[in-house]
DNA sequence: AACATGTTCAACCGCTGTCAG
DNA sequence: TCTGACAGCGGTTGAACATGT
């Protein structure tokens, strides 16, 4: 299932890697590094480009790289990050250690993609006819869109807690404001991607930041939101907007 | 058994962002 | 500010394998 062997007209090898070149690579990385990855293969006695040596060790040779059928929670945490960003592959690699973005990619469009768009195609018949905003949909993972200071307008994207977590504010301004509270909970100190509270009832996923990092622990968020921590220990937190399917807030 | 069609996934390709000079 | 080198990302390809006829 791999591109048959061959050379370009410069004598660039292509298509699949033998076992002797995969032990090159890995014996060149090992003891040097990738400082170059141009430089790299001429060094490593390799007849490749510098990208194919890249792509090869990233994939499949770095250490702990994982294969196989992925799990449940996996395709979960795939499943609601393209839900919320699209085809961000090397993000959802981040989020899932040992995958890499090529295999998230194929795994979505062999296995997740049309039961994504039947699902997508469930959601719409479910919420045709009701004005109920999504987020109160328990499951409906809603965005929050906040900033990280007035200066920086870095918005950051928080695909954080479910909306039972969430109450309207009933009285209803016109900007529809909601109340996140967090003091219904102790904020457990080191949250990993896809983990429940004590109780069973709280699903944080982890913080995707504009330069591609992520927040993955209650603190590390909190203290990025700039929120102290008598704020957080006793606060509900005010001003929320929804707008269309997000619910915003400006820090 | 032979062929056609569909599926899978490793690898390639081109583009973009970043950074140093 | 511009330019070139480089790394990284995401779309696409194509060959092996699986399944159907």
């Amino acid at each position: 299932m791999v591109r048959a062997p061959c050379f370009d007209k410069n004598g660039i090898k292509k298509g699949a890697w033998s076992e002797d070149e995969d032990n090159k690579l890995r014996a060149y990385i090992e003891r040097y590094g990738h400082p170059n990855w141009r430089e790299l293969p001429k060094l490593a006695g390799l007849s490749r480009c510098g990208k194919s040596c890249r792509l090869r060790w990233m994939n499949y040779l770095r250490p702990n790289v994982r294969h196989g059928n992925f799990t449940k929670e996996e395709e979960d945490v795939i499943t609601r990050v393209h839900n919320k960003l699209g085809n961000k592959w090397s993000k959802m690699a981040a989020l899932l250690p040992g995958r890499s973005d090529n295999e998230i990619k194929n795994h979505w469009h062999t296995h997740l993609k049309n039961r994504a768009s039947k699902d997508q195609t469930v959601l719409k018949t479910e919420q045709s006819g009701s004005l109920e905003p999504r987020v109160a949909n328990p499951k409906g993972c809603p965005l929050i869109e906040t900033s990280l200071n007035t200066q920086q307008e870095v918005e950051i994207l928080l695909a954080v807690l479910s909306s039972d977590h969430l109450t309207s504010s009933s009285s209803a301004s016109e900007s529809s404001p909601c109340s996140l509270s967090v003091s219904d909970y102790a904020v457990p100190s080191d949250v990993t991607p896809q983990t429940y509270d004590t109780a069973g009832n709280l699903w944080i996923e982890p913080l995707l930041l504009d330069d591609g990092s992520f927040i993955s622990s209650c603190d590390n968020m909190f203290s990025s939101l700039g929120l102290a921590d008598d704020l957080i220990s006793q606060a509900s937190l005010q001003d929320y907007t929804i707008d269309d399917d997000m619910l915003l807030w400006s820090s």
